[in-house]
DNA sequence: TTCGATGTTTCACGAACATCGAACGTAGGA
DNA sequence: TCCTACGTTCGATGTTCGTGAAACATCGAA
């Protein structure tokens, strides 16, 4: 449970960027941190193992769009939107925008959230 | 080379888009059709083979961001960017944006282009 | 120190992907 | 009709991805 790594924000890629918001997973992940309060990792929601939203939550982290931080056992997710913004001007808006008229992840919540 | 089938535009999903962005060969591609202008698929260069290239004009074509159009044994391909623009307003033109500013799939080019 | 809770990592697997070369099918020209 | 140019499709190969089960590491509490 070692410090993960973040990319810096110059080292965010377009393409990686492209390729973590093709999963419907991700993109529903994203959806809940879209408010930008962090969440704790086991309030999410998705029907996966742990295993697997814990993969999920590292292709996201290792592409920069979120930021995990660790607090005793406990971590916590926060999507990077001033660092995106800076990056790539209007890519998250309208992808949100997108992705909320279409539902896409509709799987992914926060407990006690509609989905959960 | 029988007719190529294209999505319609409400069939044409986020996730599908931003995978088959998810590539620097991609990316070049739409950008080289980014001024509007249909090209021939013999005047697109890039370097892999014309199999690998035929592969991701069809992933593109598929995802439903170009449009491929035959004439006798010559083929044509036009970004669709009005569908685009429709479905997912803004997605590309900050995708294009920011695939300028990182110069993402240089590599590809037209021939007597800069890259040719 | 022992136990329990919380995420991460490892391993294994099938599916999908990127790639190439070769074979193929189609349309035009000789 | 035969030949050629143009893309597509097929087969093969190696890589990456999404997934879950199980083992592991870390921290707090008893």
């Amino acid at each position: 449970m070692r410090q993960a790594h973040h990319p810096e924000q110059a080292e965010i890629t377009l393409t990686e960027v492209m390729a973590a918001l093709s999963d419907p997973i991700r993109v529903g992940l994203v959806r809940v941190l879209a408010d930008g309060h962090e969440r704790g990792w086991g309030e999410l929601r998705a029907p996966v193992a742990k295993s697997t939203l814990s993969h999920h939550l590292r292709v996201l982290r290792d592409a920069g769009l979120t930021r995990t931080r660790q607090e005793g056992t406990r971590c916590y997710v926060a999507l990077r939107r001033e660092d995106l913004q800076a990056r790539f001007p209007g890519l998250m808006h309208v992808v949100l925008t997108a992705a909320e008229i279409d539902d896409i992840g509709r799987q992914v919540g926060v407990k006690g959230g509609l989905a959960g």
